[in-house]
DNA sequence: GATCTGCATTTTGTATACAAACATAAAAAA
DNA sequence: TTTTTTATGTTTGTATACAAAATGCAGATC
């Protein structure tokens, strides 16, 4: 019943966050419908406080609501709101960008470069999951290398509130190509540790990310 | 008892949830302090389980942190995560400039400007509390203007976590005199609705905040 | 047929009880 | 004296019970 909950040293509350988190990310509780309190304490073993509390956690992370007396619904972004988090991402980027290029060491950016090669990989092999799942990796990877924690963090907030809709932009052929030459232009950049050229490419990738997403929200 | 949370039609998650973000930020909670649970509880008229909802929503805005069977504490900042939060908080009130030249209409202007000079009446008659408040409103109504939601709520969030901090800094005379001199910049540009200058200004503003504060941390 | 009203059912919100983990301090052993 | 052990009280975590609110539906009314 609670399987998959037996990850030790990790408290219940961070259990179910993030097992409910991946549910919505992964679109099994569909944006806009309504949380089954009584069917997922049953599915997830767990009572009602712990997952009540970590409904709160996942609401303060945008990515439910809780309506008073109502119930809680995953939320929906209006494209109002997708093209709003994709402004402040793509701005976060362009600093985590710059911020990479000036703090990272070598090594670290060898192992972008690595992934990178991967991702390539499963490009050629259009194997999409896999590369969806290193191009968020790789995201999460170069913010990580700006060495700034509040940065790296809203950076994943955003990240987990756009990763549905993003999944759902890379499943046009062409869009892929275009994130792919994107992506060619940043490891350019980032080789050369030209924090200029990094910063402007992060964010005009995430420009396009709107170009390629905005027609299937 | 419960006397300042009668007010209607909030739910009493909403109410719990800015009473104790207003003791954290005022200081009555100190930071590094442990929460007295049954203290609070007792001084708030709410139960454990409201309660330590709201504590979850607190420590996803990032005010407190949990510690699994030990207890809450109030978020005490390290000099780097100051840093590091001035750091995003600068760059992405830079944006705010940017879009709010771009986006706001000349009655918000007026009305900003209004804001400021009222403020200016308080910093001659060197009314440093009344300053400080006008100050926060400033900055939140500023990023407004942008329009953009995720960049409002990301500039509140950080804005709350270095409240206090700030508060703090600008207890020094000659800070409070280089603050000043920031937002005439500042006004001044965006009366033009120079994007450019008022973005670069705002950001300085807050490099020039990192130098006010980082002695008192 | 459409809308309203009242009741039963379901769902949500809060309080409380119990169990588990932790902290403290006194007693025992080294 | 110092360290370890054990006992005790306190705090935290989770489950559950009860109260309040919302929902759905049947019958009444227009």
């Amino acid at each position: 019943m609670n399987t998959s909950l037996a990850i030790k040293n990790r408290s219940l509350h961070d259990q179910v966050v993030s097992r409910v988190r991946d549910l919505i990310i992964e679109g099994v509780l569909e944006p806009g419908s309504r949380i089954d309190e009584a069917h997922l304490i049953e599915e997830l073993g767990v009572s009602r406080t712990p997952f009540r509390e970590a409904l709160r956690t996942l609401a303060a992370e945008g990515l439910l609501i809780v309506r008073p007396s109502k119930g809680s619904v995953v939320r929906k972004w209006t494209p109002d709101e997708v093209y709003s988090m994709l402004e402040v991402l793509g701005h976060l980027e362009k600093l985590a960008g710059e911020l990479a290029c000036q703090r990272a060491t070598d090594a670290e950016i060898a192992e972008l470069i690595d992934l990178h090669e991967r991702m390539m990989g499963h490009y050629q092999s259009t194997d999409r999951l896999v590369y969806y799942k290193l191009n968020q990796e790789f995201h999460g990877r170069l913010t990580g290398l700006s060495k700034n924690d509040s940065l790296i963090e809203m950076q994943r907030i955003l990240q987990a509130r756009l990763k549905r809709i993003r999944y759902i932009g890379s499943q046009k052929k062409e869009n892929w190509a275009g994130a792919v030459t994107d992506h060619e232009v940043m490891i350019e950049a980032l080789k050369q540790r030209d924090g200029a050229a990094l910063g402007a490419a992060m964010q005009s990738h995430l420009v396009n990310t709107w170009d390629r997403v905005k027609d299937s929200i």
